[in-house]
Parts: C-alpha cells; structure tokens; sequence
DNA sequence: GCTTTTTACGAAACCCATTTCGAAAAATGT
DNA sequence: ACATTTTTCGAAATGGGTTTCGTAAAAAGC
C-alpha cells in the first residue's frame, strides 16, 4: 500500500508551496483561478484525502472512547450502550462503539485497530468465545500504556481493572429461593450462555440455593451449553418428561422459549410451571402470561460503568486500586410466578 | 477553561527539553530514575493529558465516521447499526455511534461535537423532533466541508444527499391491499411516529390503496399521532366500538398493543381482526397469535448506507449526482393476518 | 591517569495541514 | 509614467507529541 498523498506531494507537483495548495483545496480567495482549478483538479483525481489528525491537531481536542460489546441487538446491551452514550456525552467524549459479535478473532481484531486510533479509554464486555478460551492478552496493551479500562458485565478476573457487574450468583439465589418458597421442589436451569464466567456463577448461586433448602441437586436438570437451533426440542423434551415444577432461565430467550413451549403443550403457568428468566428486556412484558424476570438494569450498568471509566481517565491515577463495582438485581414479579404472600406486619 | 498542559509546558517548569519529558512519560531508560520521578510526579499533580490527535499524527491515519440515530433501544435501529459496524469495519473505519434520543436539541450538539472532532462521513437518522421542526440546517457545515452525508430511514427531502430508504409508500399499500384482498374492509391505521415523513408516507400509500379499491376513507379510523401513554386506551376504545376489522400498525409497538388489546377483549385473530405492522422486530415473532410485519431489512439498510458513505469518501467526486436507494420490503406473513389462497399454475 | 563504555539528556526532524504576514507581481487610478 | 491598490502566492510559525542522533558528563576498565 503506498503512503497517502499530502499536502506537500501535490506542492512539489506542481511547484507551488503547500500554503498555495492547502488554500486552492479550500477554495481560498486567494488563489486564482487558473491554480486553483489544476489542483482541485489533480488533488480529486488522486484521491486527496487531508489527514484528520493534522486538522484537529490545530483544534480543540477532543476525547474519545471505544467501546467493545459482544452484540448490539441484546437488548441489554442496547440498555448498557444507552447508558453509556448518555454519561460519555454529557462529559464531552466520543464513543466509538465496536461489536464483537461474540467472536474472540473479532475482539482481537478492534482492540488492534483501536491501539492505532485515539482512544482515552475502553470498555469492554467480553465475548462468548474470548469467555470461553479465558484469553484477554489483547486487552494488556491498553493497560500498559495507561489507557484505563473497564469491563462491565461479562468480565473477567484474570484482567486487573476496573469492573462493573451484577451480582449474579446472588440473583440466581434469590430468584429459586423465590421459587422454592412458592412450593417449587424440581427447578430445571436452561440457558444458552455456555461458557461464560457470568452463567457459572449463577449456576454457583442455583446450587447454593438448593443446597440452603436442602434440596438435592439433580444434574439433569441443568441445561447450561444448549445450542440455540436445538433448545425449543431439549426443552419440549424436559416439559413433557413432567418432571420439572420451575424452570430458571439464565438469559431471556430461554425464558421466553420455555414460557411459550410450555404453552404449547397446554401445561398452565404459573400453576403447572413457574419461570423466571434473567435479563429484563421487551419480551417479558409482551409475552403471555407475561414473564416474571431479573431486571440487570443496563441503562445503569452502562452509565456506571462510563463513569468510572472517566474518573480513571480524567484523574490519572495508577496509585488507585482497582474496583469491582456490583450493581443491585432486582426481580420484577409478572404472571409467571405464583406470588408469596407476605404476613401483614 | 485553561488551556490543556502540554509537553512544552512540563519542559519550561523543570527547565529540561520536551524531548526528556516525552521520554520520562513513557518510561523510557534513557532517562535517569530522579529526572522521571518527578516528571511523572508532575504530570500526574497537574493531570496532564497527551493530545491524542499530536500522537495520532504520527501513526498510520485512521478514519471514522459518525453515525447518529434516533433510538438505540428501537430494534430496527440496532439492526441497521450492526449492519453498518460490519461494513465500516470491513473497510478500516471507526464508527463514532450518538444517539439523539429523538431530541432535535441533542442531535444540533451533536452535530457540533463531531464537527469539532475528525470525522470522514456522517450517516444519520433523524431525529422525530427534527422531522417535525423539518430543519436539517446543522448538516449543512459537513457538506460544505465536503464531508459526505448519508441519511438513512429517516430522511428529509430538504438535505441534498445520498440517502437510503424503504418504499414506504409502497409497502403500506403492499400491506392494505393483502388486508382488502383477505376480506377487510374498515382498516384502522395507528401510529406513534407523529410528524415523521415516513409516517406520511406511509399514510399516502393507505390512502391510494383505498382509493384503487373504492373503498372510502373514514379519518376516524386514522390515528397517526398517539401519545404512548394514551395508546392502549385509544386502541381499546376503537376495538370496542367494534368497527374495525383491521389494523395497520405503522411501527411495531402500535401492532403489538393493538394484537394484545384485541386478546384481551376476546376478539379473535384474525378471523375477526387482522393485523399488520411496519418494522420486523423481536416481538412480532414471540407474541400469540403471531404478527404479521414488513421487514425493513433493517441490517442491510445499515450496510448499503454504510457503502454508500464509504464509497463517496473514497472516490471524492463531487460531481456524482445523490441517489437515493430504496430497499425493497418484505412483508412477512404470521398468524394475525388470514393468508390470500393462491392459485397453482 | 588515560581510554572506553555507559548514562542522561538536548537539538532538531518529523507527522500534515492551517494560517498569518510579508512581498512580489499585476491591475488600476490619475 | 508614476503612485496606489489589488491579486496572488510563499516562507514560516503553529499545534503537540515521538524519535533519531549527537554530545556532554559520569562510570568503568586497565
């Protein structure tokens, strides 16, 4: 690839100085006609294109910061990019959003690209691969050359940074803690989540509720790695095997399969089969009966996590420990629990 | 607000080269372990910050563009910016992402932060703000600056630019005429859009579906500027009444309240109500009975604009007249709309 | 004590476009 | 024909870092 045309290039060319050039291309009064003719002319046929950095070197500088999420049609991710953007913006910072698209070579791939750009900060919620694999190499760089980051959500402790998460193993507790006190004695877990560290901890968190209640764990209710072309027939399986009284569903779509299979088999919720699903997005509201989930609140989690990430980069300061911030859960009670009915006090 | 600190600055106080601070700011070895002490002391006192356009300038130049839209939580609009990340990454651009949140005030500032920022193209929705107060004088400066514009979905007539749409008018008389030839005949049109063109335009093309059919128009059907808060109660009012025997929906949250309004009235889908609505999101597939919805191929609007950009950005060519492209639609037919029997050839 | 090596730092080039100011050349006025 | 204005252009400064290379001074070697 040859180096880019510049300014100077188009000077020596034409034997001109670079001023003499720089105001043809911005239609200067200065410059005739005739010159500037033949070098607007020259400059468009090979591809001029004036470098931004030199431009805005002369101007205000301004900050940006990337921001790496694993897929933006999540809608929790819309939620935390929301928050996010409204937190960056108010401080005077560009965001440059990435999406991984769950891929580790992709995530590999913006973190290069992003080392070349300018960036003041990043925040990172991991892939599902780069999760799996436990591999966040790529993101050293930037911590290393005092470029702070934060990762939110789907972190990872072998990264030492800032972080902002839910506590998820406390909201798998609660949430069959919810269900064993609503009479639910055989609590499958269904999810899609595979590999990530966020589904372990809230598995963790299922098997300490039941372990609390004395309930024996049943492996073969666990479906933590289920393919998304096969969940519907693993979960028609399960539902017809009527073996289950509560299903947990780690992410939405799991809920929301779960709810409507059961429907489908004429199976009564809540009365036959509670659910309860994690992740608070459209659908557990429109869904019929409506879904009973665990709000992770994106929207918070995202301007949260974009505070931190500009306190760390406005104040400079590598003597500051890292923190872990852990951001409240809270369930939202819709038709798909049995409520428990709380004494009067 | 003082000017930021620079390397220069730093220098004069310790009465050293700037070429020492550089060094002892990145650690360098060849400076002596006191000398960098207290010049990292310094900085990190007086929160020096590099200018990261200096230091870009001396990297390989990388390019952005800026894309704003509406609503990042509005599905369709995640779909087109996950297609237009794809394409600008492909072809070696940062995407700065600014959500206007619908507000005509957000969007002029963010216009301003992004002029005073490096940007190489600038995609845009608009805002529904903006199309009703139809004053798109903000990107005027970009165009001046031959910085290319592309404008996508949310279009207006009054900026001179490339721009991406769907058929709107079509894909409304597309779905009135499948609800006229299955049968219906008192088709109510609701809508939260308000003053957007694509309302409009939408509304034309029900208006000429209706007149080909000579069927009458009845504004008493057409409620094209709900409130949010108000829309359930009015579509109840209306189903009621029961003079409807079908509902165009021009976005989805419109046909998804009508469809569970009509389930909570009894009313059945769609022997006694059909439904279609604009915008192919998540709900229209997960909601009982299933809703018949127009696909605005929300991910390959996304990439043709995104190419669109790019290709303006890179060939420079002022003379190229605009274009406007307009996706075709795909309605896509579910259970709330009674299927037309097609004859076998 | 003298040579060699290492350490510590500075001067200047470089990245690339913009912009101010000065000066030569051309056009205009008288 | 000479003075004055306008047009047209160039040299140089500017913005803020990084990096190369040269050179003192200090440390080490013999």
């Amino acid at each position: 690839m040859k180096r880019k045309l510049s300014l100077d290039d188009i000077a020596k060319h034409f034997k001109v100085s670079k001023s003499t050039v720089s105001k043809a291309l911005n239609d200067s009064h200065e410059i005739s006609a005739k010159t500037k003719a033949k070098i607007i002319a020259y400059a468009r046929e090979h591809k001029y294109r004036p470098n931004l950095n030199a431009i805005n070197l002369r101007k205000e500088p301004s900050q940006s910061v990337g921001v790496i999420i694993p897929n933006i049609l999540n809608y929790f991710f819309a939620q935390v990019i929301s928050g996010v953007e409204k937190v960056l913006n108010d401080r005077g910072y560009n965001m440059i959003a990435c999406i991984s698209n769950e891929s580790y070579k992709k995530e590999v791939a913006i973190t290069e690209m992003l080392r070349k750009g300018a960036i003041s900060g990043l925040l990172v919620s991991l892939a599902e691969e780069t999760g799996k694999l436990d591999n966040t190499d790529h993101f050293e760089p930037f911590l290393n050359k005092g470029i702070p980051v934060v990762m939110f959500d789907r972190v990872s402790s072998k990264l030492d940074c800032d972080k902002v998460t839910i506590d998820d193993t406390k909201a798998a507790y609660n949430a069959t803690e919810h269900l064993i006190k609503s009479g639910c004695k055989r609590i499958a877990v269904v999810s899609l989540l595979g590999d990530l560290e966020i589904s372990k901890l809230r598995i963790n968190g299922y098997h300490q509720c039941l372990k609390d209640h004395n309930i024996d764990l049943d492996q073969s209710l666990i479906f933590e790695k289920l393919e998304k072309s096969f969940m519907e027939v693993e979960i028609r399986k399960l539902l017809s095997a009527g073996k289950v009284d509560a299903i947990l569903g780690l992410e939405e779509e799991a809920g929301v399969t779960s709810l409507l299979t059961a429907n489908s088999l004429g199976i009564k919720i809540p009365e036959e089969l509670s659910i309860i699903c994690f992740t608070n997005g459209i659908l557990p509201k429109y869904v019929v009966p409506s879904l009973t989930s665990i709000s992770q609140h994106g929207y918070h989690m995202g301007q949260r996590a974009a505070q931190q990430l500009v306190n760390r980069i406005e104040q400079n300061d590598p003597e500051k420990p890292f923190e872990t911030e852990v951001i409240k859960t809270t369930m939202i009670e819709r038709d798909s629990t049995i409520p428990l009915i709380k004494a009067q006090p």
